[in-house]
DNA sequence: ATCCTTGCAAATTGTTTGCAGCTAG
DNA sequence: CTAGCTGCAAACAATTTGCAAGGAT
């Protein structure tokens, strides 16, 4: 990755500044968390997690907050499999990256490619559209029994 | 399309009637609403659609029939936008669609792109997974003003 | 002082379920 | 009769919101 911790935060400060905006101690705590995490948690987990670090955040403020750097497109939020969000920190620069759940065990591979992108852009405009976002989920099953991603947390694979 | 409904809901009855199931009145209704709608209603539109027909079927069998189809493959599910699921006859042969939305006014335009579809397979291929389904919507904009989906109905182009 | 932010609890929304009555075989 | 099926209302789960109190500028 590009960032440090440190180098968001930052960027953050300031854009939240520039709206009479603060960043307060459980926001930065909750994109501490969500920074450090490997992606996919959904609201739960985090504020979890958060509390871990900060006992006294509340499920609403951690709602808020993920509102709060969603609208920024500093988190991007996935629906997966449950009618669950999952959240991570969107990507630093121009890189995307498209997800591959396991139908056996909810396990989440993150890949990226570009001849889709490129193929989506095309059929967007083909129709009219400028392409602005997508979504893709790849539903698939390993075939192994036992399953080998059973149990294993979600790896991001980065840098 | 190469099936009518009276066809189609023919199958329907053999298929239930294999697990001791009916195709009772309150089924046959949804089904037929569902069958001549362009897609993409939600429970809310079906169940208001379906009432004008049977005034007495329920709330929760329109969700219990949208279910039931949807296990044996014979409805499929999207959520575009909003948290709110909507619904759609599941393709009667091979033949599969994704979607567009428009960003502007939430219209939705379906399209159909066997070179994306070719690269799922490979991309799952190549990550060790059979792929088994997918999700894929694109947003976009049309960049006129007005949008000219505005008010719009979703509209299925079929046969 | 003003206004952003918070935690809590209550409210909302979309969906599911328990149950008594109904219906088809 | 014995299932499956229905409508209703209550239950649920995920998320949002109202509000009084806290904190930064």
């Amino acid at each position: 990755m590009t960032h440090t911790f440190e180098q968001w935060c930052g960027d953050l400060e300031d854009l939240l500044a520039r709206n009479q905006q603060r960043l307060t101690p459980q926001r930065r705590v909750i994109a501490e968390v969500l920074f450090g995490q490997d992606g996919h948690v959904n609201v739960d987990e985090l504020h979890q997690l958060v509390r871990a670090k900060d006992g006294s955040v509340g499920y609403a403020t951690v709602y808020r907050t993920l509102k709060l750097l969603e609208d920024h497109d500093l988190v991007h939020t996935n629906t997966f499999v449950d009618g669950t969000a999952r959240y991570e920190i969107a990507a630093h620069d121009d890189e995307h990256h498209d997800h591959l759940v396991c139908k056996d065990c909810g396990h989440i591979t993150e890949f990226e490619n570009h001849d889709i992108e490129r193929l989506q852009e095309e059929v967007a405009t083909k129709l009219g559209f400028e392409l602005v976002d997508h979504a893709m989920v790849l539903y698939g099953r390993c075939g192994r029994d036992p399953c080998p991603h059973r149990d294993a947390r979600t790896k991001r694979r980065r840098g």
